[in-house]
DNA sequence: TTGCTCCTCACGTCACGTGAGGTGGC
DNA sequence: TTGCTCCTCACGTCACGTGAGGTGGC
């Protein structure tokens, strides 16, 4: 019955997939709780521990920033479990990750687009990627004016 | 003829678009050549550092990395003009855009898909995205398999 | 006892941004 | 002279990763 008294931190690494000095880090911003301690000081984490390392790692895997994670945990407790505001979270996140492709869209058309264009120059071959890259930006004007 | 004998760094970074301290950056990282100076030991720019900014914040525009940037800058002297390994690195980088988007994506539809679940609960409200915050990641399996 | 694990700093990464405190230049 | 611009550090951001040098625990 002694040995099973809390878990190291090497076995929550492996168990949860969280990187052991991630663990640490976590701990540090506040975002887990810091767990007891063995009395040579080494960490011991209750079971719980592993699942909310999941919870984290998980919204990580999808995007969520750290903060947002912070949110959510709160969001999450046992207790409340307050859904509709969950739904807020993840309805900015996803608007972000929408906004992302979209720009890295622009970049792929543009790219493909001049890559595809490379050594069909006539007689002086040209190279399109470079006259790309030395063309003036095209939308400098209504670049702050898509926000609200 | 005097007033002309080099441009501020203000007024670079006005023309360039590329923000003061970036620029002193890029010079502290050698990616640009670090200008004269003044006898009071203001930056001095000739005309064609502007064109070198531009062509980099062109580039970090789509999304080339410093060190791309620097082999482009190097690939695109006016001497050789190598279009053959400029295209290499744009193919490249094109690579990693598809790749960006093709994850983001995969997170676009997972979140969609769930928050497009909220609020149909039963009796009993469940909350979808909780529940796969919850989840253990799905494709843990595969996760290094398709490098090559 | 071996050696694997864990500990705490501290610094590095990426591409910058933001002060602090002081001075040049029109 | 005013005050705007420029100067050089140094530290902050984001989410960690990587040592260094030392110790716990089976």
């Amino acid at each position: 019955m002694r040995a099973s008294r809390g878990l190291s931190i090497g076995r929550v690494a492996l168990s949860s997939g969280v990187h052991l000095e991630t663990i640490r880090y976590y701990e540090r911003i506040g975002l887990i709780p810091a767990p007891g301690r063995t009395e040579g000081g080494h960490r011991a984490y209750e079971p719980l521990a592993l699942r909310r390392l999941a919870f984290v790692r998980r919204a990580r895997e999808l995007g969520f920033s750290i903060e947002e994670i912070r949110a959510l945990l709160g969001l999450a407790e046992p207790g409340h479990r307050a859904c509709e505001e969950v739904r807020v979270v993840a309805e900015a996140h996803l608007k972000e990750v929408r906004a992302k492709i979209a720009d890295l869209a622009r970049l792929e058309a543009i790219l493909a687009e001049t890559i595809g264009r490379c050594g069909q120059g006539g007689p002086a071959p040209s190279c399109p990627v470079l006259e790309l890259l030395e063309t003036e930006t095209p939308d400098a004007q209504g670049r702050h004016g898509a926000e609200t």
